[in-house]
DNA sequence: CACAAACGAGAGCACTGCTCTTGCATTGCC
DNA sequence: GGCAATGCAAGAGCAGTGCTCTCGTTTGTG
């Protein structure tokens, strides 16, 4: 049923179901996903609401298919930071991740909000997200990677009761590092999306002012925690 | 316009808005901020659905007023951890006050993703809601106060491009502490808060299973970088 | 007592997600 | 090439939402 299911209907469907998602992300960054309304899709892509549901079964499915785009332009953008400072220190490298991660999230903060905001509990993020999802905390491990290799890197203190949980997060996705780096680069990785959230969502109005050299500054504590030596030698 | 103002219509008010706002918790607590509906509110309280505009001039401002209670809630959770741990040392209190954070969070998730989660950008918290939520924060800074003039706090390094902003920080929130402390409060704070947030938000499923632990961990490392001495030694 | 303010209820508007039915166009098979 | 099956768009419709307006009623004050 699959092998390029035959002609030209199923590329228009592809077509509108592109149409779709651009008008959707259109209006998502410029309103926030509570506002955005399937019928209002609809009616500036000239169909009927009832039509838009031959593509998309529900308004929660669009959403999903808008969140992995997210998951992955923003790895894409974090990937393209990582190859553009191949060579680079690890220190020097983990700044321009983290940048271009912040970057992104400053200039799509609705996508940001999508999918690091607040899914409702009870809300089990589908399956086909995960892999999208990795692809940022990848890109940050792979700096600790490759310090790692070249023997960069200060496999941090790790206590007894964390051993086994240490142990299983390393087999899990990073099996060529010292287990005690793996809770340290999850630890790492949601601090610094919390932190990059926290600007995004307001809440360091009238706290932070400088936020570019705040966020330098903290970004490069956070390589100290994973055991990496900052760039910048004075912080 | 203030003072009492007068007998028995005056108490009702009153009463039903806390009636309101307690219902509108109770819906928040298992469905979310997305799905609460006034109408819903109002038909559980046996009220015509326009009544409630009496109360709450809008959906927006019923939010607000529950955004504050939870500020509220969590700001008190955390002070009542910090007076049930005086005395102790600087680390354990830390470790106190940062669970007592989390445990609050993951008992009520709707009521941290209302106030932690996504406020769609364009949407600047009402001014009322500033000093509820810097409750939680200054719980955190008056632990590191505590080991300041017990003269136990290391005070963190500061690149000389953060120093003026340093002071205008500490000027306005920290007067009594060294200046360079306050962007390392400040960086914390936004990453303890993003760090129970991931864990609230689903974004360690499959990741991290030891969470106690973990968050334990991860906690002494944030408390090494205000300066404090982290209670668990081995960490 | 009279008057004004506060209040509750109901109807109504514009909007939403979603379903169902009806008719048309395209497709693939014989 | 003709035809049945399928894919698709459109419209009407349901149940629900936030919010407004009006119209009596209740309440407190001069």
């Amino acid at each position: 049923m699959t092998s390029t299911p035959h002609g030209a209907r199923a590329r228009a469907r592809i077509e509108i179901t592109a149409a779709i998602k651009e008008e959707a992300r259109r209006r998502l960054a410029e309103e926030g996903a509570a506002e955005l309304s399937l019928r209002a899709v609809a009616r500036t892509l000239g169909m009927a609401s009832s039509a838009i549901y031959r593509y998309f079964p529900s308004r929660d499915d669009l959403l999903t298919a808008l969140i992995i785009d997210a998951y992955d332009s923003l790895g894409e953008t974090a990937e393209a930071a990582l190859q553009g400072s191949a060579g680079a220190a690890p220190g020097e490298r983990w700044a321009a991740v983290c940048e271009a991660i912040r970057g992104w999230a400053l200039a799509q903060p609705h996508e940001y909000a999508l999918i690091y905001g607040s899914p409702v509990p009870g809300y089990a993020a589908p399956a086909s997200t995960v892999p999208a999802a990795a692809r940022v905390a990848f890109a940050l491990i792979d700096v600790v990677r490759d310090a790692h290799r070249a023997g960069e890197l200060d496999v941090p203190a790790l206590p007894g009761d964390l051993e086994s949980e240490a142990a299983r997060m390393a087999a899990d996705f990073v099996p060529d590092l010292p287990p005690a780096v793996a809770p340290a680069c999850v630890a790492v990785w949601a601090q610094l999306l919390g932190l990059i959230g926290f600007e995004v969502f307001g809440q360091f109005t009238r706290v932070v002012e400088e936020r570019d050299a705040f966020f330098r500054h903290t970004v490069a504590g956070l390589a100290r925690t994973v055991g990496l030596r900052p760039a910048d030698a004075a912080s």
